[in-house]
DNA sequence: ATGGGAAATGCAAGCGCTTACATTCGAGAA
DNA sequence: TTCTCGAATGTAAGCGCTTGCATTTCCCAT
C-alpha cells in the first residue's frame, strides 16, 4: 500500500502498532510469548504496511538463515533434478529456502562452492556422495554447519547419509545377469575418481562375480563420464573386445541408453545378441525400446527424507541419523537369457 | 588453521594486518584503492586466518547480496533443469549464487516464492513466462529488484525477456504438419491457464490452420498438465473422437512421449496411421522409437544469455534488453505424409 | 487492600560489514 | 622551506533484526 520508496522495517511496524521492536519480533518468531490483543495489533500493522522481514538482517542477528545449501554434480541429469525437486519441496514446507550449486563432478569446484555456501550462512548442507577430502569435513565442523550426504548410504562414514546401497543394488542386478546365463560381462561405469557411488557399483558387480566363483577378468570395465554419447562410444569399444561380452551393465540409465542407441545403430539386437542393464530407473528406462532392466531408486523419497533429516539436524533434533532407502530391480526387456 | 571456536571476522583480519577494517574491506572490494604494500599485508592476513566474508553482513551493509533468485515451474522437467544449469554456471562465473524455488505451475505459490526471494535480498530474479498479476511486477518495482523473463519472448511486454517465439515456432511446425497433408489435427496442450508459453503454442498452431484457410474445428485441442501419463491419456481420448485426427501435435516432448507410448500400447502405428510431434527437443526425442519431430530449443544458450542479461541489469549496465533465441524444426520419424 | 510472582513488554547491545566523511601523509609547486 | 592537494587510511555510523536483561503489568493469594 505504502508509496514509500523503501520497504518497511521492523521499526515501522513497531511504531504503527505502538509497541517496541522486540515485541514485533516476538510476534513473528514466538507468537506464544505475546498476549493475544497485542499480537493482533502487530499483525494488522504488518499487514497494513506489507512488511516482510529482511532475511539478511535476521540471519545476522540470529545467526540463522533458514536456508539450506545443496551441491549436486549436475542438474542436467534427471536423477538429481528430481531428487532435488523433492528436497526443495520439503524444505519449503518447513520454511527453508534452497541455495543450489553444481560442481560438474569437480572436487575443486565443489570445495569452492562449499565455502561459498557456508559464507552465505546456510544452516545446513546437502552433499552428494561421501568421497571428499577430510579437510572439507573439518571445515564444516569448525563452522558448525551440519552436512548430510545423499545418494549413498554408508552408516559407518563420518557424515550421516540418506541414500541407498549402491554396491548391494548393483550386486543384486549382476546376480540377475548371471542367473540369465551370462558369463562374459561388460561394465560401462561412470568415472569412479571422486565418485563413491560409481565405484560402489563397480564393486557390487565384482561381488556378484566373485560370489559365483568367476574370475575378475570375466568383467571388462570401461569408465566414461555420464552421458548418452559416452555410453554409445563405450559400448562400441566393448563390442570390439574379444571375446565379446554377452551382457553390458551400465553405471546408470543414461549410459545404458547410449549403449542401446549404439547397439541399434550398428544392428546388434538387444536383448537377442546382447543384454543391457541400467541403474536409476529414470522415466526414459520404461519408454525406450527395448525397455531397460535397471535398479529402481526412489529419488523423491530420498530427497524428501534427506530434507527432513537435515532439518532435524539443523534444529538440533538429531545428531545425524543415516537412512537406507530401499531399491529394487525392475526387470524389463533389455535383459534376456544368454544364447551362448 | 585457527583452532578458534568461531570464524574470523573482518576485525580479526584488520588486527592481524595492523590496519583498519575499512582498509581490509577496500582490499577485498576495490583493491585499486589500496596501495600495494598494504594490500599484500592484508591478503596474507586473510590467508593466514582463513577468512571468508560473512555474506549476510555484507548484504546488509551494502544492500547487495550477489545472489540471484530463479523461480521455475519444476525441476522435474529436463528442460528447465538444463536451462537452469546453464544459468547457474554463468552466474557462478560472475560471482553470483543461485537461489532456486519451484512453483509447481501454481501462481499463488510463485507469488509467495517471489516474496520470499525478495526478502532474502536477491539482486535479481529470473521468472519463467510473462503471465503474472500486475501486482507482482509492481511489488518487484517497488523493491527495485530487476526481473527477467525467460522461456518466452515478448519484446513489448512490461518485463524484458530472453526466450523464443513459442507461437511462431509452433506455427512453423504446424505448417510442416499441414504440408504433410494432414487435415484433421489433434493438439495436446499443457494447461494454458497462467502459462503463456502453452497458450502461445496453441495459438501458433491455430495461426497455421487459418493461414491454410482451414476452419478452426479442424483442430481438436485437449489440455492436460505436462506429464507422460497425461500425454498418454489425452492421446487415448483423441483417438476416441470422430473423425479421428491423422496427426497429433503436442505442447511439449513429454506429452508427445506419452502419446507415443499410448499409440504403441494400443497398436496404432506411428507415423503409419498417425503422426505425432513434440516441442523442446529434449534428449528423449531422439532416443525414442520412432524418433520425434519437434522444435529444437537451445536451452543452454537461453540460460546463458539470461544470466548475462540479468547480471547486466543488476549491475546497472542495462535497463533490460529482450533477446530472441532462435529455434528450429527437427524433422524425425514421427511425422510422415498423411495416408488419407 | 496488599504483596508476591509470573507474564508481558521494553531497552539496548550487538551481529559483521560498507562507506561517507575526517584525518594523515607525502610530494611537487611556489 | 612552506603550502597545497590528492592519495591512502582511519573513524564511526549505520544496515534491520534478535535477545538477555530490566522493567512494568496484572492476577491472585493473603
Amino acid at each position: 500500500m505504502g508509496k514509500s520508496r523503501t520497504a518497511p522495517t521492523l521499526n515501522d511496524v513497531a511504531k504503527e502498532a505502538g509497541v517496541s521492536t522486540a515485541t514485533v519480533s516476538r510476534c513473528l518468531n514466538s507468537p506464544a510469548r505475546v498476549v493475544e490483543e497485542t499480537r493482533k495489533r502487530v499483525l494488522s500493522a504488518v499487514d497494513k504496511l506489507g512488511y516482510t522481514p529482511n532475511m539478511a538482517a535476521r540471519t545476522m542477528a540470529a545467526n540463522r538463515s533458514y536456508s539450506i545449501g545443496a551441491i549436486i554434480p549436475t542438474m542436467d541429469n534427471a536423477i538429481f533434478a528430481r531428487g532435488l525437486q523433492a528436497f526443495q519441496d520439503h524444505l519449503r514446507e518447513k520454511g527453508y529456502s534452497l541455495l543450489v550449486a553444481s560442481s560438474a563432478y569437480h572436487p575443486d569446484v565443489e570445495k569452492d562452492q562449499i565455502r561459498t555456501l557456508v559464507a552465505r550462512g546456510v544452516d545446513g548442507l546437502l552433499l552428494i556422495g561421501h568421497a571428499r577430502e577430510d579437510e572439507i569435513y573439518d571445515y564444516l565442523e569448525q563452522h558448525q554447519v551440519p552436512a548430510l550426504v545423499a545418494w549413498s548410504y554408508l552408516p559407518e562414514a563420518r557424515q550421516p547419509s540418506v541414500g541407498f546401497n549402491n554396491r548391494g543394488a548393483m550386486c543384486d542386478l549382476a546376480r540377475s545377469v548371471l542367473a540369465a546365463g551370462h558369463r562374459r560381462i561388460g561394465l560401462i561405469s561412470g568415472v569412479t575418481q571422486g565418485n563413491d557411488r560409481a565405484l560402489s557399483r563397480v564393486d557390487g558387480a565384482r561381488d556378484a562375480l566373485a560370489e559365483a566363483g568367476m574370475e575378475p577378468q570375466a568383467l571388462t570395465v570401461i569408465e566414461t563420464p555420464y552421458g548418452i554419447d559416452n555410453g554409445a562410444q563405450a559400448f562400441a569399444e566393448l563390442m570390439r573386445r574379444e571375446p565379446r561380452p554377452t551382457a553390458v551393465m551400465c553405471g546408470n540409465d543414461v549410459l545404458a541408453v547410449g549403449a542401446l542407441r549404439e547397439a541399434t545403430r550398428v544392428g546388434i539386437s538387444v536383448p537377442g545378441e546382447i543384454s543391457i542393464t541400467g541403474f536409476d530407473d529414470i522415466e526414459l528406462a520404461d519408454i525406450i525400446t527395448p525397455s531397460l532392466t535397471t535398479v529402481h531408486v526412489p529419488h523423491r523419497e530420498m530427497g524428501q527424507k534427506a530434507a527432513s533429516e537435515l532439518i532435524d539436524m539443523v534444529e538440533g533434533r538429531s545428531a545425524g541419523r543415516s537412512t537406507c532407502i530401499r531399491t529394487h530391480i525392475v526387470s524389463r526387456a533389455s535383459l534376456a537369457f544368454s544364447k551362448t
